[in-house]
DNA sequence: TGCAAAATTAATGTCAGACAATTAAAGTTT
DNA sequence: AAACTTTAATTGTCTGACATTAATTTTGCA
C-alpha cells in the first residue's frame, strides 16, 4: 500500500514519505506525537532544515500538525472530512482547470455521480436539507443576481441534495465534483431564460426529494444534465462563432 | 474560490498560500518558471529557509516541481489524473482509517458511485476492459490465494469496471472510493464459500457490461452489495461475540 | 575552422549554529 | 492558596556557508 512513489532523490522527501508510511501503517497513531525536530535529525542523520522541510511536505498534507512551547512539537493529525473535502476540492478544480477536460466530461461525471445519490437521498433527507434546497431556489430566482452568484447557488442546491442521503463518504466524495463544476459553469452566461428553466428543474428536483421520490428525483437529475449538456453548446457555440467572425 | 482557509500564522504557511492562489487563479501558468528561492525571499522579505518550506509544502500538493543546476528552479505543475487519483486514494484511506467510518456506511457510497457508473460503462467499455474484468475474475478464483490477494484482485476489477465508462473525471472520481475500501475488506475473512458468491456476482456484472445490457449491470452491483454487506456483518458479530467469549 | 574538454555560472540541496517566540511546568513570593 | 517569576523545551526564523547539479561559455588543440 504505497501512497505515492516518491522517487525523488532529495531528502526531505524520503523523510517525508518515511513518517508518512509509518501513519499509514498504523505505527504513529493520531495524536500521537512525533520525535521532535531535533531527534528526528539525529535519528535520520540530517540537519534540522531538512527535517523540516520533510515535516512541512506532511503539514501541507493535513497529515500532522505542530504547536509550539515547551510541550508542543508535530503531532499526528486526525484528518477530518472538512479538511478533506477542502483538499479534495482544490486538487479537483485544478485538475479540470489544467487539463482541458471537456465541459462535456465534467458535466457527464458529475451528473452521474449525483443521479447515485439520488435514491438515498430521497429516502433519508432531513428537513434541514430541504430547507438549504429551498434557500438556494431562493437565491437562483433573485432577479439581479450575477452569473457567478447564480453557480454558488447551484452548487449550494446540489450539495444538500448529496448530503441528503446521510452518508459522510458520499459527500466527501462528491464534494470535488460538484465544486469543481463551477468554474466550468461560470464560463456560461445565463440568460433569464436559461436561468429559469434551470431553476425549474431544480425545483422539480426538490420537490421529488420532499415526496421522497427517488424515480423523480433521478428523473429530474437527467432532464437538467440534458439541458446543461445542451446550454453549454450553444454558449460554446455561439462564442467559436465570434471568434471566427473576429478572424 | 479559496482553496484552504490556512489561517495559520507561520510566514511558510502565508506564502504557500500565496503563490497557491496565484497558481489557482492563473496569474500563474503551467509550466511557468517561479521566481528563484533568492528572489521570492527579496519578494516576500524572509529567509530562504522560510521561502524553501513553503515552496515543499507546494511541492507536496503536487503544485510545483523543482530541478537543479543552471536554468532549474520552481515550475508550476500540470496536475495529471495520475497524480491527482494518487493523493485522493491516500487521503481516502487515511480518512476512512482514522474516522472510524464503518463497512456499511463506505460500502454504501462505493456501490452507489459505481452503479452510477454501470450505464456509461455498459454503453462504452472497450475490449481491454473487458479482457481486465476477466483477468481479476481469473485471479479470484484462484485457489491458493491470500485474503489480501483476493481482495486486491477485487479493487481491479471495479476499477476495470468503472475505467469503462471512459471518463476520465469519473475513474478519478471513484478511485478513492474503490481503493479506500480495500483496508476495509482486509478485515474480512474469506471462506472459501463467500468468495465463491462474490466471483459469481462478478461474473454476472461481466457478462452484463459485455452484452452493453445496464439494467442487468446495475442489478448485479446491488446484489453484490447486499451479500457484501450481509458477509461483512457476520464476520464482524462473529468477532464481536468470541471478543465477549473471551471475556 | 571544428570539436572536445574545461571553466563558469546559476540554481537547488544540505548543513551548522544562532537567536526569537511561544508555551507548559516548576519554583517563588506574598 | 493564589499570583507572579523563572526555567526549560520546542518550533519558527535568520545568516552564511558549502555541496551538487546542469546549462552555457570559454578555452585548447587538432
Amino acid at each position: 500500500m504505497n501512497s505515492t512513489p516518491e522517487t525523488a532523490s532529495d531528502l526531505s522527501s524520503h523523510i517525508a514519505a518515511n513518517i508518512r508510511d509509518a501513519i499509514i501503517k498504523g505505527v504513529l497513531i493520531v495524536d500521537e506525537r512525533l520525535p521532535s525536530e531535533a531527534e528526528l535529525s539525529a535519528q535520520f542523520n540530517v540537519s534540522r532544515a531538512t527535517v523540516r522541510e520533510a515535516l512541512k511536505r506532511l503539514a501541507a498534507q493535513s497529515l500532522i500538525r505542530t504547536q509550539r512551547g515547551a510541550t508542543g512539537g508535530a503531532f499526528v493529525n486526525r484528518i477530518s472530512f472538512e479538511a478533506a473535502q477542502a483538499q479534495q476540492i482544490t486538487t479537483s478544480t485544478l485538475l479540470l482547470s489544467m487539463n482541458d477536460v471537456s465541459f462535456e466530461t465534467a458535466c457527464e461525471a458529475r451528473f452521474a455521480l449525483e443521479r447515485a445519490c439520488a435514491p438515498l437521498s430521497a429516502a433519508r433527507r432531513q428537513d434541514h436539507h430541504l430547507d438549504a434546497m429551498q434557500n438556494a431556489l431562493a437565491a437562483q430566482s433573485a432577479p439581479d443576481l450575477s452569473d457567478a452568484g447564480f453557480c454558488a447557488a447551484d452548487v449550494a442546491f446540489h450539495r444538500a441534495l448529496v448530503d441528503g442521503a446521510c452518508n459522510p463518504v458520499l459527500s466527501y466524495q462528491l464534494a470535488g465534483a460538484v465544486e469543481a463544476m463551477q468554474p466550468l459553469m461560470n464560463m456560461i452566461t445565463f440568460t433569464a431564460w436559461s436561468r429559469d428553466a434551470i431553476v425549474a428543474r431544480h425545483r422539480d428536483i426538490a420537490t421529488a426529494i420532499a415526496a421522497r421520490d427517488a424515480g423523480a428525483a433521478a428523473q429530474g437529475l437527467t432532464l437538467l444534465e440534458e439541458e446543461t449538456q445542451a446550454l453549454a453548446r450553444t454558449v460554446f457555440a455561439r462564442r467559436s462563432k465570434q471568434i471566427d467572425a473576429a478572424r
